[in-house]
DNA sequence: ACAATATATGAACAGGTAATCATACGTAGA
DNA sequence: TCTACGTATGATTACCTGTTCATATATTGT
């Protein structure tokens, strides 16, 4: 197969990221790509604090679940979590976080509207 | 078990999605969520227009995983493509899109930084 | 019409992953 | 210390998804 270019080299225009951090971006991506986490952060998104039951609750998901998902954010760095006797209150972690949650919504609402 | 709540109702503080909307949220990440999906949307961030040979040679892929990765960013409105000939051009299609991107990578050199 | 090129798509297989179950850990009160 | 509660985590399972191979479609040139 001969190859017809039309952009004679990959050009670094903007600065094409590389595959260690396209891999790293897709795996922060994942962490979004779920009902269950993606729930849980416009949840946190609200109201900036919660503990796990809350959670639970409000979705109308499975402790157990919730606390499996909390813990992947977590770990990434997404949420945060503080503890006040039994309860562990989490939130979203920075502002990226918020703004990337805000522009997706947006991006919804665009293609909603058509 | 006996629930203890901090949050005495699932208050639409600012207004909790709901599991329909989380779900189209999660499968818009889930197009981010693959390394050769995000690679992809980099380049083409870059230079705002590629064919798909372009693609496939810029980030080493098989121009068929290429192609069927560019079938699911287009049926979800990410990108759009344009015949020329026997070529095709792809191109992200709106600007939520760019931002998402660009939001993405800051966060990531946020998270880099400490 | 035929061949070559560029892209698209269906099917199958391999790897990943979220929900569930069982259980463990940490904290508070009696 | 014992019990109850809130949360965390390991293992299993069932499902989903990206890559590959084979093949189809579209366009151009001879």
């Amino acid at each position: 197969m001969t190859v017809q270019s039309a952009a004679p080299k990959p050009g670094p225009t903007t600065g094409v990221p590389s595959v260690e951090d396209a891999r790293r971006l897709a795996q922060m991506f994942q962490l979004f790509a779920d009902a269950t986490r993606a729930r849980i952060l416009y949840a946190l998104l609200g109201s900036d604090e919660l503990c796990v039951n809350d959670i639970a609750a409000a979705l109308d998901v499975a402790e157990t679940s919730v606390s499996h998902a909390l813990r992947l954010l977590r770990i990434a760095g997404v949420v945060k979590n503080r503890r006040e006797g039994r309860l562990v209150y989490y939130s979203l972690d920075d502002g990226h976080i918020r703004m990337l949650l805000s522009t997706s919504i947006d991006h919804l609402a665009h293609l909603s509207r058509g």
